[in-house]
DNA sequence: AACTATTTATAAGA
DNA sequence: TTCTTATAAATAGTT
């Protein structure tokens, strides 16, 4: 360099690391241009002086240094959008997985007008359907049982009151049987 | 610079190229050291060879070229890595509701043992489960009254080959109305 | 910012 | 590659 080496280590005087800074940011942002001239490289240079103040060189050929920036990220195997999406990437797949299966379990138990569906296909979505329905026709009777149970209890507690309950029950019993639809049984209960 | 000052431009020769590549490459890393150490600054430098490789250096007070490009987005208002993610936000959003929409059919397609449904959803599930179930079986229907179609056809144009397919047209017939599985019928009627 | 004595970088050759 | 070395370029200290 100039007058007398100078020791790589910090330059205590404000003045004088100042105008190093400058001359070497030059020189360095020169060198950077001479280098991606002569060799056909791209780069970026981002430099923040101690104060904080930021000074960027990337090569024409590129637009932007966001286009350096991306690059960095696939050649990096995506090192800082990964620490930031890896989770979510999981997250992701686990959903996907959720919905494949979801989609298949739901390709069984309904027939779409669309696809066309094999005898031994159907007889599979027959059966589970008819499972289906007979699970839902006895939580159905559990449920109107559990009613009726309840308000003969209430019927039976609350007698003193003069509130007579044994009309609504005499109707949801009968309901069980009949082609009463359940969200009128339902108001007529009073339950939501 | 060495003997007789280099114009500034591309090297076409390869391995002058490459080689003109290493030697200024280790010149600029060490400027950009030399320079954060001295000056107090933070600096990143990505570097792309003309064959796509990476080469970054970094001031070794920041942990990563993350850190800096963070900054840098901060001091330019240049949201990279916000876009990047705010994109597979909308992705995974748009996977959440499908998966939603999946899980909400088919929640009302079958009956789930742990968890308790009030009767006007049970009603609902019954009245699904039973459009499901009579459009299962008028395609059962459909496709048993085209084999049967099929074989009468066959059995019309192969009479001469002493081929009698009489027996097994009957008894699909009446496999319709029967309790045989339909995996059953469909090895016999000699269909996969 | 300009100068210049020196150190450093590096092109070409081995 | 790596080393050598002649020479160009960078720059520290100074003005």
């Amino acid at each position: 360099m100039g007058r007398g080496r100078r020791e790589i280590k910090r330059i205590e005087n404000p003045s004088q690391r100042q105008s190093t800074f400058y001359k070497r940011r030059d020189g360095l942002f020169k060198k950077a241009r001479e280098l991606s001239i002569l060799c056909d490289a791209d780069l970026l240079l981002l430099l923040f002086s101690s104060s904080g103040k930021l000074y960027e060189y990337h090569t024409p050929s590129v637009p932007s240094a966001k286009e350096l920036i991306k690059r960095y990220e696939v050649a990096t195997q995506n090192k800082i959008l990964r620490d930031c999406c890896l989770e979510r990437n999981a997250e992701m797949e686990e959903g996907r997985k959720l919905c494949d299966l979801l989609e298949s379990e739901l390709r069984f138990m309904k027939v779409d007008a669309n696809q066309h569906y094999s005898l031994p296909v159907l007889d599979i979505l027959e059966g589970n359907l008819e499972a289906a329905i007979s699970k839902v026709r006895s939580e159905k009777d559990r449920k109107i049982a559990g009613e009726i149970d309840h308000l003969e209890n209430m019927v039976r507690d609350r007698q003193q009151e003069g509130y007579n309950l044994c009309d609504k029950v005499a109707r949801a019993q009968g309901l069980n049987d009949t082609a009463v639809p359940l969200k009128q049984l339902d108001l007529k209960l009073g339950f939501s």
